[in-house]
RNA sequence: GCCGGAGUGGCGGAAUGGCAGACGCGGCGGACUCAAAAUCCGUUGGUCGCAAGGCCGUGUGGGUUCGACUCCCUCCUCCGGCACCA
């Protein structure tokens, strides 16, 4: 072989050899136990990033692994290839964002191809093809069918950088997920809305089964989710004689209740400005709050602002009427848009009736301690009821669930559960999406497009404005159609779908990508579901991976799967970081990973990314540490090269021939070796399987290539023999496999053998040539280090205590004392405790 | 404000109740070279000491333990998520 490692010219040569074996398709076959390995799929915006980089370095290394164990390895790639950066570029450019998309999917494979990740190429999955947005459609029509897709009138996020509406999961601090500089602005506007609050409560239980994933990612998910239980009360406006049902979860502070608040937008509103004696003024003062409460989203703490309505409630446990206010920090969309003030024990009720001078009254006391005469701040802690009729004296929590049933009883209220999650809107106003499969005729209203129609095809040569409403409205090609119902003319609905809807489902595609009679084969699903493991950024607990697991419920209900749950683990790895934050075109601190690959080729780039930090923790790129990783792999080829010649003919201990019987048969040299391969082995196979800290593998790998080199003398005296030789470098060079595969594979064809190193069953570890056979082990005298003594592995705990005391060192520190005890711990360390 | 995670040399990190700093980067010294690059060897937490060796040291303060980077409590700082959710 070649004395100079040549990285452009091994990886092109087993890039080419493993297409040509096929080596990383994977075909249904029951008789194997499968694996499936996914990782989220990219967004073609043409070149590959660091975060790529590492994401599949990561899954590589995974399915690599699992492959060499025996295991049936799925492990697909795909184009989440449908959005908005395609059809701005297409405005900027006057092409179609088609054209854009496909070169930059090419442009990008190719990238991944030179990244020499294990894909099955056979399985991409393209969401903006017909043969994939069709699915869409018909899983938008199926929800339609059972009342899960619905149409409604509502105010909507909307930014007016991206002209188009957001979900709620896409606004981040009152900023648009795609430009966080611009404030999202509220809309009146038809849109379709999927149910998923209707699954809040599985998605919550499911959890259960989620026993593989972060827990912070579960987190995230249950806060976004925000269940939480109360009691719906209603109260009576006393003028008009209408209901006003208000939602708590304190009912045990309600005698203490000095107002009711109302949103701006709440549809009493309208009836109490028609009710007023001042009703101009009244309708200025709500404006003026609507104003503020929308500015409030971006905003931290808002000044609380309100107005007296003149009407008044009654709180039907006391019968008392309270003044009716509208607040500007009463959410609408939140349980009923009404709230009871009770200003002693709520801190925004206690700053606004502070504010406005309104009474506060003290009806929950401390359990233990003495209340508090006058208030500072509310005390909103459970306590002791105090001035509250026939609950007087009950604690809190027995409070509210007495008050709860009364109010059932009386036919005023009842227990309630809220959620903070809300219907998920997927209507766009773009082009470059799903055209949703729905038509309107005046004659019949609303009707979905019948399912052998569908694909409803997403029309080319379009005029993109990127202004405010859908392209497709101005292509009367598009929109003109006939009604399903009444065969009469008809409109179709112009607006797409959100792309996270293309990410719901795309790795159910990846075991059936070609077929075209339904969304998914349900042998193949079958056979490879649930997901084994995922990989992705954490960027995405909450969007998609909520967005996911709603529509495999979905999926299981209408009869499609059989589970709830697709992913068995989820793994979220940390993000790249350069100068303090991460990668980005804007900051201008973006690190090509292609100019790298052929400076110093894609195994060098892999292995740095996961040597430089544990997959998981954020990552901080250095050009001196890229360096490190090139230069080790330069040495692992020279130690290998060096030898492989002489070792081609050899014959293996490792597997092939039957190891000798007594240990003693190795030179103190080889057994030194033999001990670090194996621990290298060892180390490596563990951390595969549960705690896939890569960087330490790395690290042991390098310390086998150091006592290597530090044994070099050695090897040629002869004082290591070529058979144990070659075995430790087929450790060392089956270990690489995972993290380099391209020089792990030339080293392996170097050494005598012809297939890939994927092929090669993943070897056991002797746990026998692991073992140290002497110990060095530390003696502690009071918990403080103070010398060592050497042992055999087997020596009896007494015979440590003698040695540990005879030891000079140790004598001289015991200077005559007591000895307390003396604790030995097998293996570990020796500690002496004197007076 | 609530929830979660983290804090270890000059830097990335290792050690999850038992020798703190593995491995790598960077630095320093040396070999090879006319020279440089590459490579190789040595050294590298702080401090006192000629040395043997001592003392200090994992954000802060306390606790548990023979023994704490690791477990418990307090506080500080940073990162992430949610945030006027009643």
């Amino acid at each position: 072989m070649d004395t100079n490692y040549d990285p452009q010219k091994i990886e092109t040569k087993w890039q080419n050899r493993w297409a040509e074996q096929k080596l990383f398709d994977a075909d249904l076959d029951p008789g194997r136990k499968k694996y499936y390995v996914l990782e989220m799929l990219p967004y073609p915006s043409g070149d590959i990033h660091m975060g790529h980089v590492r994401n599949y370095s990561i899954g590589d290394a995974l399915a690599r692994y699992m492959a060499m164990k025996g295991f049936n390895v799925l492990h697909p790639i795909g184009w989440d290839s449908f959005g908005l950066p395609a059809e701005n570029a297409a405005i900027k450019n006057q092409r179609p964002p088609a054209e854009f998309t496909f070169a930059y999917i090419d442009r990008m494979r190719r990238q991944l191809k030179r990244l020499g990740v294990s894909y099955d190429w056979r399985r991409e999955v393209t969401t903006c093809v017909p043969e994939y947005y069709r699915w869409n459609q018909w899983f938008f029509l199926k929800m339609y069918e059972r009342g899960l897709a619905y149409r409604k009138k509502g105010r909507v996020n909307w930014c007016p950088e991206c002209e188009t509406v957001l979900a709620n999961e896409q606004v981040v601090e009152g900023c648009c997920w795609r430009h966080e500089d611009t404030p999202v602005v509220e809309k009146e506007l038809e849109q379709w809305f999927l149910k998923i609050t209707d699954y809040a409560e599985r998605l919550l239980d499911d959890m259960q089964e989620l026993v593989r994933w972060p827990e912070r990612v579960l987190t995230m998910q249950q806060n976004w989710i925000g269940k939480s239980k109360g009691t719906e009360v209603d109260f009576k406006v006393v003028e008009l004689d209408l209901p006003l049902r208000v939602f708590t979860t304190r009912v045990d502070t309600i005698f203490g209740c000095t107002a009711v608040f109302v949103a701006a937008e709440h549809p009493l509103v309208e009836k109490l400005i028609a009710a007023s004696k001042a009703p101009e003024k009244l309708r200025n003062d709500v404006e003026r709050i609507k104003h503020s409460a929308i500015r409030a989203r971006a905003e931290v703490n808002l000044e609380k602002e309100g107005a007296a309505t003149g009407f008044s409630a009654r709180n039907p446990y006391n019968g008392e009427a309270v003044p009716i206010w509208v607040a500007n920090f009463v959410l609408t969309e939140y349980g009923t848009g009404a709230v009871m003030a009770v200003p002693a024990h709520d801190q925004r009720d206690f700053e606004f009736c502070t504010t406005f001078n309104l009474p506060i009254r003290t009806v929950i006391v401390p359990k233990d301690a003495e209340p508090q005469v006058t208030l500072e701040a509310a005390f909103t802690e459970y306590g002791k009821l105090v001035d509250s009729g026939p609950y007087t004296g009950l604690a809190s929590e027995r409070a509210i669930e007495r008050m709860t049933k009364d109010a059932e009883a009386g036919g005023f209220g009842k227990g309630t559960i809220q959620y903070r999650i809300k219907d998920w809107g997927i209507s766009r106003q773009r082009y470059w999406g799903t055209p949703i499969p729905m038509v309107y005729c005046d004659a019949c209203g609303v009707a979905p497009v019948p399912e052998s129609d569908l694909p409803v095809l997403l029309p080319a040569d379009i005029k993109l404005t990127g202004k405010g409403q859908s392209p497709l409205a101005n292509a009367p090609e598009f929109v003109a159609t006939t009604c399903p119902k009444c065969g009469g003319p008809a409109r179709r609905e112009t607006d797409t779908m959100d792309t996270f809807v293309d990410s719901t489902w795309y790795f159910y595609r990846y075991t059936g990508p070609k077929i075209d009679t339904a969304p998914i084969s349900r042998e193949a699903v079958k056979y490879w579901f649930p997901v084994d493991q995922y990989i992705g950024g954490i960027e995405h607990a909450i969007l998609h991976l909520i967005y996911m697991r709603f529509f495999t419920k979905v999926m299981k209900d209408i009869g499609l799967v059989d589970f709830s749950e697709p992913v068995a683990r989820l793994f979220t790895q940390g993000m790249v970081i350069k100068d303090g934050s991460k990668m980005s075109k804007s900051k201008g601190n973006v690190v090509d990973p292609t100019a790298l690959f052929e400076r110093y080729g894609a195994d060098t780039v892999r292995l740095y990314m996961l040597f430089a930090a544990p997959p998981e923790k954020d990552l901080d790129w250095s050009d001196t540490g890229i360096e490190g990783a090139s230069r080790f792999l330069n040495r692992v080829y020279r130690v290998v090269a060096k030898h492989a010649e002489d070792l081609g003919a050899v014959e293996s201990l490792l597997g092939e021939v039957a190891r000798p019987e007594a240990s003693a048969d190795y030179t103190p040299e080889e057994r030194k070796l033999l001990r670090k391969a194996h621990q290298v082995l060892r180390h490596v196979t563990e951390d595969m399987e549960e705690r896939w800290h890569f960087n330490t593998d790395i690290a042991m790998t390098m310390e086998l290539v150091n006592e290597l080199a530090e044994l070099d003398a050695e090897v040629s005296d002869g004082k290591i023999r070529p058979e144990i030789l070659k075995e430790t470098l087929e450790v060392l060079v089956l270990v690489l496999a995972l993290f380099a595969p391209h020089i792990a594979d030339e080293l392996w064809e170097g050494l005598g053998y012809s297939g890939a190193t994927l092929r090669v069953p993943w070897p056991a570890y002797d746990p026998d040539l692991a073992a140290e056979d002497e110990l060095e082990m530390p003696v502690q005298v009071n918990g403080k280090l103070r010398s060592r003594i050497r042992v055999a592995v087997d020596v009896t705990e007494d015979e440590i205590r003698r040695l540990a005391q005879a030891d000079e060192k140790v004598a001289q520190h015991l200077g005559g004392r007591q000895i307390v005890k003396i604790i030995v711990v097998p293996q570990k360390l020796i500690n002496i405790v004197v007076k």
